[in-house]
DNA sequence: AAGGAAGTTTAGAACTATTAAAAAGTTCTT
DNA sequence: AAGAACTTTTTAATAGTTCTAAACTTCCTT
């Protein structure tokens, strides 16, 4: 059904998408307003596949696993190991790390400036460091 | 360097996995020299399996993986999450932490005092600090 | 606006790492 | 040596993720 209407609801997101050089379809602008208009967010495939679901939003888990890798791709997101059993993806792209609760598998950022890192060894002849991540693994 | 082992060649595995009230099978002995007697390692199991197999000995890949798990648990050994795909386990007990190269997929330590983290934020309300992660990921 | 090329989505099969279950085997205690 | 307790093995199961090929959209050219 069309529905080319004159309200620009996604106008925000949809640009997004495009100054990534990926096409806006309907499933990924579904999923990048899932994802960008609820302020810093972490998911996993199965979370957000669940929250379209939820939201009556028709996409197969193989289009939610395909979207999150290209936003991961294009800067828009950033895949966070925590877990070994599940990847989560953080919406959150600016400089910081992750407090990890290990019974509830809940992640939360912390913010770059609440944690310094005074010294660190240079990486070994021949590699560059991509990043480097802290995870504070919490308990009860 | 080659160890002075003639009359008791298994006594020191054996002796820590008796501390450990582990009952020291013939497997578990097996899997303790390859992972104990050759300094600090960093295996999945299926390394682990592969130089069992290599070493002609007969264990399961089911009796791998238990024996990572009963090590990891009675403190003889450390599982490291760098990988969203398999699990590590790092021999290396002693405060440290890794870089990953991300192409070869190769985890090195960091002693622990090569890297200084000056500043920590407390944890949540209701939770207590299990251990902190810090992984250096590398490329080319 | 139509047609076609290029890119995307889908369902389902396939795959990988890991765990579970139950039976067979080993080790320990007496 | 016997029995209890624990461990190992094989096989099947599971969870998360990726692959495949066909169907469908979107974009570009006209």
């Amino acid at each position: 059904m069309t529905e080319t209407k004159s309200t620009r609801p996604y106008k925000k997101v949809l640009d997004r998408l495009r100054a990534a050089g990926l096409r806006p379809t309907r499933q990924r602008l579904a999923l990048a307003r899932l994802l960008f208009e609820g302020g810093d967010r972490h998911v996993t495939a199965e979370i957000l596949h669940g929250e379209a679901q939820a939201a009556s939003i028709r996409v197969s888990l193989a289009t939610v696993y395909n979207t999150l890798h290209q936003f991961t791709a294009a800067d828009l997101l950033r895949e966070i190991v925590v877990d070994s059993q599940r990847s989560y993806f953080d919406t959150n792209m600016s400089d910081h790390h992750h407090f990890f609760h290990e019974k509830t598998n809940q992640l939360m950022d912390i913010p770059g400036d609440e944690i310094v890192v005074a010294q660190m060894p240079p990486p070994p002849p021949g590699t560059v460091v991509k990043r480097v991540d802290i995870v504070v693994r919490l308990n009860n």
